[in-house]
RNA sequence: GAUCCAGUAGCUCAGUUGGUAGAGCACAUCCCUUUUAAGGAUGGGGUCCAGGGUUCGAGGCCCUGCUGGAUCACCA
């Protein structure tokens, strides 16, 4: 990048940098810088009886600065909070030299930098608890202006909150919008939370292959690649499923795994191309049991985050408090859409999902259909955690046949807030009838079902050496977190949430320039005026060319000596033959 | 993929029937030794998302595109 193309505060701020290493100063020291506290342990922890925290050292980022000629506060953020922080020039400079405060703090320093400081707590007249500095320390400059937010009475003034630049900036995102961290800090704590939970079970956490031969698992399109060396086209994981499965074979009795999926679909606020899912299978369990486990571990996660177990999401509040209420899928349907659908064959149900306004279309069998049907008239109704229970055997091909009705299969969906949350099933391990379901997906993906399960021949080898009993889980922890943080879109609970590449400017090098001719201090003016590329000159008047590069000196006042209209037409000739 | 909305200074935003681009914060220079959305004075800063079109003249009108958001569709 040119000096020309920086922002008016860019080169500024490089200025001071430049100045800074003039007066010996490093603007990006080495060593360490030792830390004693920390703000919000001095805000809610000092008093000026207790006369505590007398010789203490923070670091963080200037936040703003009210500067009254020779005393100045800032507020500094460390990754706990802000404080303020009180700066007198006699006790910065106690001797005759007073460059440290008048120079570099008043005039190097800005808004965005990092520094330590070092002193004792007070009370200002106002009452405002304050870091009273002896000395600072210059631990990093910041070269970009940051957007200045500002807060009074709890009214926030400015704030950042152009969502493209949030999420395509998160490091300016999390610098000034505190809450967004709090988010960050609420996601870990709920992964932790749970991972605590399942280690007391005495669960093996474990890792199993992203890049997957086949794809299986969950219905879902995937992201295709290749191996160069293998020469074999490798899918990214839509689920860990039939890999965990394949452990528990091997003699766990409990595995899980918190994992990354890919799914090649659309994005809106429920779906990020990457999720993360945590996935777990116990043996000798089945779905009843996995109900009572989630129950308590979502209860647990809601307690440990909020103290309580009821949420507030949005003008609702959502009570994790368990039992949660239990609804086969029928039931379900019969509640919200007033048809009993559990004896229809395929024709009446799609008869049924017509009359209620549900478009069909040849490739939907019968599970699809019991599924659209249900996501229409039912799930968006389901607000408080809501197990439902007992699939039609169409649309579960993991799944174990119902111990007692025939054509379901046990397995329940937790939904929350209209949206699913876990799903889970008493895992099938009949390795016959395992084979059955895989073919009549593949059925199914011949009548164009693009997201019908793909056929595992290792995975049912594994069944076949027997698998015991096993109850299994998953759960999308970027939904689970936005539940629990009040998160309005997913892009919110992931740092970095995926976006359309932004359009880069194409800027040629300057030795393309250099090459028509053109003296080099004149490059970053003709950059500067637009013309980036040697081929965007090929249009120009020379004589317009002219006037605007001699006005940008002056106007810049870059005391350049102007070429001649000769000289300019001269590279706009080159550029054209080029 | 469809519809609607938005894109103007580093940030948040104004910009009237089309007529020389504005404010606050930030920045620069100066004043100010307990301020807190600090205050006072002065000043600089713009590819009005991009490309076409209409017009004597476009930030504003028309067309196309790009990016984002909302809703819908898709997505266990």
């Amino acid at each position: 990048m040119t000096e020309t193309q920086l922002t008016e505060q860019e080169i500024i701020r490089r200025e001071a940098l430049k100045k800074l290493r003039e007066l010996g100063i490093d603007p990006y020291p080495p060593e360490e810088y030792p830390v004693t506290a920390y703000s919000d342990e001095i805000l809610s922890q000092y008093d000026p009886e207790k006369n505590n925290f007398q010789d203490v050292s923070l670091a963080g980022r200037i936040m703003s600065r009210r500067i009254m000629g020779n005393a100045s506060f800032i507020e500094l953020q460390d990754s706990h909070g802000r404080i303020q922080a009180y700066f007198r020039r006699d006790d910065i400079c106690p001797g005759e030299d007073k460059t440290m405060y008048n120079t570099v703090f008043k005039k190097l320093l800005d808004i965005g930098d990092i520094i330590g400081i070092k002193g004792h707590v007070f009370k200002t007249k106002m009452g405002e608890t304050t870091v009273w500095v002896k000395e600072f320390k210059l631990l990093a400059k910041s070269l970009r202006p940051l957007p200045i937010v500002k807060e009074k009475d709890g009214k926030v003034y400015d704030a950042f909150t152009d969502p493209e630049q949030r999420y395509r900036n998160r490091s300016l995102d999390l610098i000034v919008n505190p809450e967004v961290k709090e988010i960050f800090i609420k996601r870990t704590k709920i992964v932790n939370t749970m991972r605590e939970f399942l280690n007391a079970h005495g669960y093996l956490e474990v890792e199993t292959p992203i890049l997957q031969p086949i794809y299986g698992g969950a219905a879902a399109r995937p992201f295709k690649t290749h191996h160069y060396r293998l020469d074999q086209t490798l899918y990214l994981r839509i689920a860990n499923e039939l890999y965990l499965k394949r452990i528990i074979v091997g003699g766990f009795d409990g595995v899980y795994e918190f994992a990354k999926d890919f799914r090649n679909e659309g994005l809106d606020r429920f779906h990020n191309p990457e999720f993360t899912q945590m996935e777990i299978y116990v043996a000798y369990k089945d779905y009843y049991w996995m109900m009572d486990f989630f129950e308590e571990m979502i209860e647990k996660v809601a307690l440990a985050l909020h103290g309580t177990t009821r949420v507030k999401h949005g003008d609702r509040v959502i009570d994790f408090k368990r039992p949660w209420k239990r609804l086969t899928m029928f039931d379900a349907i019969k509640e919200h859409a007033g048809v009993d659908i559990s004896n229809m064959d395929e024709d009446e149900l799609r008869a049924t999902a017509e009359k209620l306004g549900i478009e069909t279309d040849p490739s939907m069998g019968k599970g699809k259909l019991i599924d659209e049907i249900f996501g229409e008239t039912t799930e968006p109704h389901l607000i408080q955690p809501t197990i439902i229970m007992d699939y039609p055997i169409e649309m579960s091909p993991l799944s174990k046949k119902h111990r007692s009705k025939p054509g379901l299969v046990e397995r329940f969906e937790v939904i929350v807030n209209g949206k699913e949350l876990a799903n889970s099933f008493s895992e099938l391990n009949d390795p016959i009838d395992q084979r059955e379901r895989f073919e009549q997906q593949l059925l199914l993906g011949k009548r164009g079902d693009e997201e019908a399960m793909v056929l595992d021949e290792d995975f049912l080898k594994a069944l076949e050496l027997g698998m015991p009993p096993t109850a299994g889980l998953g759960v999308g922890i970027d939904r689970l977190t936005m539940l629990m943080t009040g998160a309005h879109s997913i892009q919110d609970v992931i740092f970095f949430p995926q976006m359309r590449p932004e359009k880069k400017v194409v800027i040629d090098p300057k030795e393309k320039f250099l090459e028509l001719g053109i003296p080099e201090e004149w490059v970053p003016v003709i950059q500067g005026l637009g013309f980036s590329t040697v081929a965007s000159l090929r249009e120009v008047k020379p004589g317009k060319l002219f006037n605007d590069i001699t006005s940008y000196n002056k106007k810049h006042k870059l005391g350049l000596k102007n070429p001649t209209q000769e000289e300019v037409k001269a590279w706009v000739e080159k550029a054209a033959a080029v």
